[in-house]
DNA sequence: CGCCGAGTTGAACTGAATCAAGAAACGTGG
DNA sequence: CCACGTTTCTTGATTCAGTTCAACTCGGCG
């Protein structure tokens, strides 16, 4: 399994090396949680952004049915947080939960003065995170607006190559906004395409 | 018809006087457009934030079959941008259209600098509006996936109170992601709710 | 007056949800 | 290493929310 470390991942997106970015980020809290545990509850105030070293969360909300919708899953490399909560001081509307086994990185405020301090363009990556972020979360907007079920699905393959391989297909349907019987027969359904287009 | 002067928003949200700040936002470009007009088309690079003085925008995309799905309107006092295009140069997919004669600041990075100088609190008053941005896709993302046709429908009317008076139904229903069929139906069901309601 | 776009209504249709049952895969303890 | 129970996945039948297509109404406006 991936092991993409928070200090690699700076270090490759900005202009400094490991051995003068590591005494800052000894400082940065960790976090080991097993497969189930929560890192964030509905209604809690979200304290930190999560960056995934190792394992892979999911960030899901309960509608008033009590069905669960996932937001977006974390695998390695990926941060994952409430930021409304977070900026806003409010109880969040979320779950964030471990999928596997993982290592966290705990990202907040004091944190990213920290880092800034030392590398000044660290401010400006943030700023690209939050519009990563934004284009995420557009993205997922114009799929729900536009894409039928099959187009979301091949979609998230794209965007998650191997989340398929590692998370129940519930999950994938959850994401997706699909009954998991739908997504079976999707999945059916392309199965017998790519069958017809190899036979003829 | 409304006017919120951006002055008037800054000023009302930062600790400042309209006389200091005004010599500065004098050197903020502005356009006047006529109803129909667009400000962005896919394709193009957006180069702004649109600041709504005066009138209505709509930000909208095509999906492959050519129908139209509206993302966000803009009143007055709004924001409207693609964000993703603007920070990281890429061409936009969506189109910014003025749906009423409007009255529009022009927002760009010189302008956050110019104002900056003068008022440092505003790098944090933009910061705030990013993730403002955030909360309002998350939660459009949250109605897309467990909210009905008529729940949404509950829901646009509290955030955009006065739009439906404004634009065809057509376009609601666009951007609540239902045919226009639907929204009338949707509406009348809710108007026989209504009628019982009060008369048992 | 007559036209035209917007909205409504009805009827048939469709993609996906739901309900129910069975098959496969999985891990846990004996 | 197998047996058992649990969870996950598949498949079929039915239902349902919302779409589509078509006809009709209404209100404004040249």
């Amino acid at each position: 399994m991936k092991n993409l470390t928070f200090s690699t991942f700076l270090t490759s997106n900005l202009s400094i090396t490991p051995s003068d970015l590591d005494p800052v980020l000894s400082k940065a809290k960790s976090l080991e949680v097993r497969k189930d545990a929560f890192l964030l509850q509905e209604g809690e105030k979200c304290k930190y952004s999560f960056y995934v070293e190792k394992g892979l969360l999911r960030q899901y909300m309960l509608d008033t049915k009590g069905k669960e919708h996932i937001i977006s899953f974390g695998p390695e490399g990926w941060i994952i947080s409430d930021r409304e909560s977070v900026f806003f001081n409010q109880p969040s509307k979320f779950f964030i939960q471990a999928l596997e086994d993982c290592t966290i990185k705990l990202i907040d405020d004091s944190l990213v003065r920290l880092i800034s301090e030392k590398v000044p363009s660290f401010v400006d990556f943030n700023t690209r995170l939050l519009h990563n972020h934004i284009r995420a979360l557009q993205n997922r907007i114009i799929q729900l607006m536009s894409y039928t079920a099959e187009e979301r699905y091949l979609e998230f393959i794209a965007l998650y190559p191997d989340i398929m391989l590692r998370v129940p297909q519930t999950m994938v349907a959850s994401y997706l906004g699909i009954a998991p019987e739908s997504l079976s027969r999707v999945r059916k359904d392309l199965a017998n395409k790519n069958f017809n287009k190899k036979h003829t």
